[in-house]
Order: C-alpha cells, then sequence, then structure tokens
DNA sequence: GAGAGACTACTCGGATACAGTCTGTCCGAGTAAATCCGG
DNA sequence: CCGGATTTACTCGGACAGACTGTATCCGAGTAGTCTCTC
C-alpha cells in the first residue's frame, strides 16, 4: 500500500500556486516544466484537484489554474482526499459474521473491533495531515529554501503566470 | 489508496490464535472455514506472518500456526507490517531536484518540507497501530462478544486445534 | 484612431491504451501421526 | 502386549494465471487574447 505519485505532485504544485500572486493563473505545461513531470498525466492530478474545488481553472492563452480558497484554508489533507478518495484506507468486510457458531439471524451491533482500532489509526492519520495549511507549509520553505532559488523560482513562475 | 483485504484476515486469523491454549496449533483450513474464506489465498497472509516471525508452523497431520511471542508483545502495527511491508506510505521522488533554477551542483540538506509532514503522519498512523496489541483486542472482544458465541467459538476451534 | 467582428492559439477535460500489483489457484516437498508387523 | 519401521495423510511453501487499479498518452470542446477590417 502505498500513496499514488500524483499526491505528491498535487502537494508541490499547491505550493507553487500559493505563491501566486491574486489573480493570476499557471499552467500545466509551466508546473510541469517546472517539476520536471508529464504534462498530460500531471494534468490528471490537477483535474482532482479541480473537481474538489480546490482550484479554480480558465481556459484560453494565459489560462491555468490558481488557487481557490486562501492559503490557510487548505490542508494537506483536503490535497491528499482531492487525489486519493475520502474513504477510509481500511476496508472492512464484516468476516466475523461468516462465524460458523453464530445463531441465525444474530446481528452484530456497531463495527467490528479491529475495524475501530484501524479506523482511529486512520484517523489519526488524517488528524496530522488536517493539522498542516498550504500557508504553514509555504512557510516553512521559505525558510530553509536559499533567498536566490526562492526568488528565481519565483520570477520562473511569475514569467509564465498568464 | 486502500490496505489489501489480507490485513483484515491476518488480524482476524491473530485474534482467533491468541485465545489458542499453549502449545496447540491451528491449521490454515481452520482458519479459513471459520472466517469464509478461500484457502488457498489465506495461507499467503500466514505466510507473511510466519516470515515476520510472528507465527510458528509446524507440517503434518495436526500442524498449522501457533502465536510465537506473548499476546501483549505482539501489535497491530507487527501484522500491518508484515503483510503490507515496512516501507512508508509516502515516496518522496525528490522532485524538487528538476527545478530549472536550481544552481549546478547545488546540494538539498536534509528531506523536502512535503516530505516531512507526509512522513509525520505516517508516523502519527503507525504509533496508533503500535499502541494497540493483540491482548487489549482479544480483552476488547471478549467483552462486546456474547458470551455463548464466544464460548462456542472457542470449542469450534479447539476441536480444530492440533 | 476607435470599435466590432473574425481568427488563432492556447487552455482544460474526458476518452483511450499499457503496466504493475492485488487477488485467487495449483501442485510439490516435508513431516508428524497412525498403522502394521515382528519379537 | 510392546517397540520400531513403514505407510499414510495432512500440512506448509513456493510457482503459476486472471482482474483491477495506477500510470501514461492522445485528441476534442471551449475560451481569452490578437489581429484585421471597417467606419
Amino acid at each position: 500500500m502505498i500513496l499514488k505519485s500524483q499526491v505528491e505532485w498535487a502537494l508541490h504544485c499547491c505550493a507553487i500556486l500559493a505563491g501566486l500572486p491574486e489573480g493570476r493563473y499557471l499552467s500545466t505545461k509551466a508546473l510541469a516544466e517546472f517539476h520536471g513531470l508529464p504534462k498530460e498525466y500531471l494534468s490528471k492530478a490537477l483535474q482532482s484537484l479541480s473537481q474538489a474545488k480546490l482550484v479554480e481553472s480558465t481556459l484560453g492563452p494565459s489560462g491555468g489554474y490558481r488557487l481557490a480558497r486562501p492559503t490557510a484554508e487548505i490542508t494537506f489533507l483536503d490535497v491528499v482526499e482531492a487525489v486519493e478518495g475520502k474513504e477510509r484506507t481500511f476496508a472492512c468486510s464484516n468476516i466475523r459474521a461468516n462465524n460458523p457458531c453464530r445463531p441465525e439471524g444474530y446481528c452484530e451491533a456497531g463495527p467490528c473491533a479491529v475495524a475501530r482500532v484501524m479506523w482511529d489509526a486512520d484517523e489519526a492519520w488524517r488528524a496530522k495531515l488536517r493539522s498542516v495549511s498550504l500557508a504553514a507549509l509555504v512557510q516553512t520553505l521559505e525558510q530553509e529554501i536559499p533567498t536566490t532559488l526562492w526568488q528565481s523560482s519565483f520570477q520562473w513562475v511569475l514569467k509564465r503566470a498568464g
């Protein structure tokens, strides 16, 4: 079990979009070039973000994507769920119901103990992801990336933002 | 991204094995019948547990599996990692290295900020799984399963344990 | 020079192939129990 | 009746197909900007 590579791409793309000036858009092409990724496939990840209403898109020349909400109101969990789906990582098939000793017509109440533990762990994972916003990510990046690289990257992006 | 169904099976099987008297073994066939699962495929999950040294196996008639350690010393995480592997759920391909603005020969120090967040979440998930032992699971089950069902199941298993 | 209309080029979005992993099945090597035979 | 060798039947373990999700790609619908022509 491993997350799709699209999750990583989506997060990095959001980090770039987070630094975009108000009202500007950045195209899939630019994002793909910046990250060295296949443009066509990256667009799938961005479509997922678009469907989840995390980003807005515009067509035509100088079109592309921009964040749909303030960076403080978009969390890692939002992005991960947009790409991976909101389903829990553990699916309970309720196999206890196959117990041959189970009396006829017996009906279990609530989810089984195994599923509860797995779901608790899943929730802990989600809570951690929910606790980090894009704003926090950008702040971290700004601190640890060399200023020259940060600025040149910003210029590079700005040049292609419509 | 969703965990394999084998994880669920392995956990339920461990719960059964946890209730087995000292020195007895339970076969794949019995475990498969009890849970209503395909015997052949279930054996794959048990093999994983065996390779992880969580269970011991014996051949011949009245052979099968038993836990290799006390129930208090086997956690959910042990079982999950035995089946799913110990790799982290998020793989960082270090795409920041593709930044076209990156100076020649520039070398990043440490994992990127995105990966750190994802790995923190992964660790929170694992910590939760690590905090629940098989002993705790058995205790929970014993409390919430009707006594008659509990005992008849125990008898059913004991009858087939070699 | 200004405005309206047509055109162009670029964008996103969905529909379409390829690959890898998960799921499910099969058969063989090995061993503990049961059986049989001799003492 | 007891002990040992043989047989047997049952187990695990690895090797072998099918289905589904993830990966990668292509092409069409639609729009913002640009250009041109007319007034």
